[in-house]
DNA sequence: TTTAGCACTCCATCCCCCGGAGTGCTAAAC
DNA sequence: GTTTAGCACTCCGGGGGATGGAGTGCTAAA
C-alpha cells in the first residue's frame, strides 16, 4: 500500500495530537484539523490502512489511534518540521551558556541540569575521552617543609591541583628538581606507564625525595582516571513525574533509578553524529526500550567531545527537544572553540619543557 | 493522665509496627507482641487513653492505630532503643569511607550519595563555612607568552587552579613579582575588600600587568564564591518511589522537585548539635511538614562543618538512620581529622609570606 | 481493673450498569 | 473508484450499590 500525502497528513496530525495530549485521537479530532475538508469517514479508512501499515496503534477496538515507533520514526525523518526557536528561547538558552565553568566536571553536571531545565525532561550529560589522555606539565609548590602543591595539566590542557604531603622535610631546590624529574619522565605517558616508570625510580633516587615523586604521580594518576570515569551524570529525573506516563511510581523509580545509578550506559550518538534521536524499541538498552533519547554532542578541545542528551516517552516533542537541544550543544562548542581560541584550552606543546 | 509503663510499651510496638508497615495497627496485632498477656479488650482501653493523649491518631472510628508526631516524638526521645549496627552494616560504611576525594566538592556529592545508599532513603549533604573565607596563597605559574595558570590556597587549605590568559605577553620574572604582589596585596581579605582593591591598583600597574592581575583577582573571587554556594546537593531522590507514602505522583513529584532543586533550603542542625531528628511538622520548611529528617555533622578542619542528612516520611526507621547516619558522620570527621594530622588539610599560616 | 461478648462503623473490593467516544461496515452518492 | 452518511457495535471509565472483614466502643460480668 502506499504512502499518500493524505496519509502523511494523517499521521502527522495523528503524532502532534498525540504529543501534546497522550490521549488517543479519533478520526473526529483530526478531521477538524485537516487542510482539506474530508468526513470522518474517509479519515477512518486512512487510519485504518495506516494501522495496517504499522505507522499507527490502536489500544483496543474502539478507541483512537496512537502513533508506533514506527509512526514516530517516519515523523521524524519526513514529516517533522523543523522548529525555529523564538527569541526567548534563544535568550533562554544563551543566559545558561553564560554560566562560569570551575572545571570540566563541573561544566559536565551543569549542562545535564540546565538540559533538563531547557525541555522539561530528565537529561543526562558525559564527557568522553577521544583518545587517552596523559600528563602535559607538572608543578611542585613547596608549602612548607612537608607540604607541597601539586599542579598537573592533563593533554585537553586541564588544570587540576592538590596539597600533598611527605613524612621528610623536603627543600625547595629539591622540590624544583623534582619537578624536572617528572616533566622529563612522567609526561605524555599513560597511566601504565607511569606506574612502571614509577617502580623502575624507586631504587635510583633518594628514599626521601622517592616519597616525593610517589605521592605527585600517584596524584596525577588519580586525575587521569578521574577524568575517565564517573563523567556522566544524570539531572533533571523528577521531570519523570510530571508526564502521564509515568505517573505509576514502579515504572517511575525503575527508569529514574536506571537513569541516576547507571548514566554511562546511557545512549551515545554514532561516531560523527551531531545529534542522533532514538526512538522506543531503537534503544538497545532494555530499560529504554519504550522510552525515547535525542542526543547530541558538543566539540571540547581536539581530543574530547561531551554530550547531553534528553530521555522521554516516545510522544516526546522531538521538535522543540532537537531544535533546543542542538542550540544547546551548538552554543556549548562554541564557548568551548572561543576559550580554545583565546587561549584558554590547548595550549601548543612545544611551549614548555619535556622529554620523552 | 499518666503514661504507665504499659501504655508506654503499647506506643513503642505501635510505632515499630507502623514503621515496618505503614498499616494501622489494631489491638489484636498489638497483643501478640506484647510481652504482658492482656486482652485486646485492655489494649483498646489503652490504645483509647493513647489517642486522647495525642501520642497515637485513628484515621477513622474502625482503623487500626497510626502514630503522631507527637508520638514519634516520644519514641525518638525515650522509647527508642540504641540501634546497634552489624559488623556488615559498619563493615559497608567504612567501605564508603574509604572513597578517594577529589576536591571538597565531590565529597559532599559523594557524602550524599552513600548517605542515601546507607538508608534507602532520599539523602542531602551541603558543607557549610563557620566564616567568611579567604585566599591564603596565591602562585602564577608561566605557561607561554600569554598563559599562565593560577594555583589559589584558600584558608581551609583546599587548592584550586586554572589556566588563565592574557592579552599581552608576560614575562616569566614579571609574573613572580606580580604573584608577590597578590601574595602580598590581596590574602586574607573578603570578596569586597578584593574588588576595592584591585581598583585602587587599576591606576598604579602598568597595564600589561594589571590584566594578569585581574583575571587572577577575578579568579580567585570565582573559587570563594563558588566555594560559598552551590554547596548543596541532593542524591538518591528514586528511593522516595519505592515508599508506599509517594506512590502519589503528585506528591513525589513535590518533594523531589523541593529537594533537588532548593538543597540549600534543607534542615541544619542546631550549632554544636551532632545529630538531630525534625518530625513532620517540626519542620519550619512547608514542604517537609509531613516529613522527617534526620541530620548529623561533622567536622572539616577548623573552619569548617559538612553535614549529611536524610529525608523521609514520618514513619522513617528512626532508630536505623540514626544509628547508620551517625557512624558515618564519625567516620567522616576522622577521615577529615586523619588527613588533617597527616597535613594533608589545614596548613600553619605562618609557614609562607604574607602581609596585611 | 480486666475481660468476654456483641453490635456497630467504615473502608476496600468487587460487580454491574451505563453513557459516550470511537470504530467498522454497508450502501448510497459523487 | 473514492467519498460520505448512517448505524450497529465495542470498549473504557466512572458512578453506584452490595458485601465482608478488620477493628472499634461499649456494656456487663469476673
Amino acid at each position: 500500500m502506499e504512502l499518500t500525502p493524505r496519509k502523511k497528513e494523517i499521521l502527522k496530525v495523528v503524532i502532534e495530537s498525540y504529543i501534546s495530549t497522550a490521549e488517543p485521537v479519533g478520526s473526529k479530532a483530526i478531521a477538524a484539523q485537516l487542510t482539506s475538508k474530508v468526513s470522518t469517514a474517509t479519515i477512518r479508512n486512512e487510519l485504518a490502512d495506516l494501522v495496517e501499515m504499522g505507522y499507527l496503534e490502536q489500544p483496543h477496538t474502539s478507541a483512537g489511534r496512537v502513533p508506533s515507533p514506527k509512526g514516530y520514526r517516519l515523523y521524524v525523518n519526513e514529516l517533522m518540521e523543523q522548529r525555529a526557536l523564538s527569541l526567548q528561547e534563544t535568550e533562554q538558552i544563551n543566559r545558561a551558556l553564560r554560566m562560569k565553568m570551575q572545571e570540566l566536571d563541573g561544566v559536565i553536571s551543569k549542562a545535564g541540569q540546565m538540559a533538563a531545565a531547557l525541555v522539561n525532561y530528565p537529561a543526562y550529560a558525559m564527557a568522553g575521552v577521544k583518545s587517552e589522555l596523559a600528563i602535559q606539565r607538572f608543578d611542585l609548590l613547596g608549602v612548607d617543609a612537608t607540604s607541597f602543591i601539586a599542579v598537573v595539566m592533563t593533554e585537553d590542557s586541564r588544570v587540576s591541583s592538590r596539597l600533598l604531603h611527605t613524612e621528610l622535610p623536603v627543600r625547595a631546590d629539591a622540590l624544583a628538581d623534582l619537578a624536572v624529574l617528572l616533566n622529563e619522565q612522567f609526561t605524555h605517558l599513560h597511566v601504565s606507564q607511569m606506574s612502571r616508570r614509577l617502580m623502575d625510580l624507586a631504587g635510583q633516587t633518594a628514599p626521601g625525595l622517592f616519597i616525593v615523586l610517589n605521592v605527585a604521580v600517584n596524584y596525577a594518576i588519580e586525575v587521569l582516571q578521574g577524568s575517565e570515569k564517573n563523567r556522566a551524570v544524570t539531572a533533571g529525573a523528577n521531570n519523570l513525574l510530571k508526564l502521564p506516563e509515568f505517573r505509576d511510581a514502579d515504572k517511575a523509580h525503575e527508569l529514574m533509578s536506571f537513569m541516576v545509578e547507571n548514566p554511562e550506559d546511557l545512549p551515545v550518538p554514532a561516531e560523527g553524529a551531531h545529534m542522533q534521536i532514538l526512538i522506543g524499541p531503537e534503544n538497545v538498552n532494555e530499560a529504554l526500550k519504550d522510552t525515547s533519547v535525542v542526543v547530541a554532542s558538543y566539540d571540547i578541545g581536539d581530543n574530547m567531545r561531551g554530550l547531553i542528551g534528553v530521555v522521554g516517552p516516545t510522544r516526546m516533542d522531538y521538535a522543540t527537544v532537537a531544535a533546543r537541544l542542538s542550540y544547546f550543544a551548538e552554543g556549548l562548542t562554541k564557548m568551548f572553540g572561543k576559550q580554545e581560541k583565546e587561549g584558554l584550552l590547548p595550549v601548543p606543546k612545544e611551549d614548555h619543557d619535556r622529554h620523552e
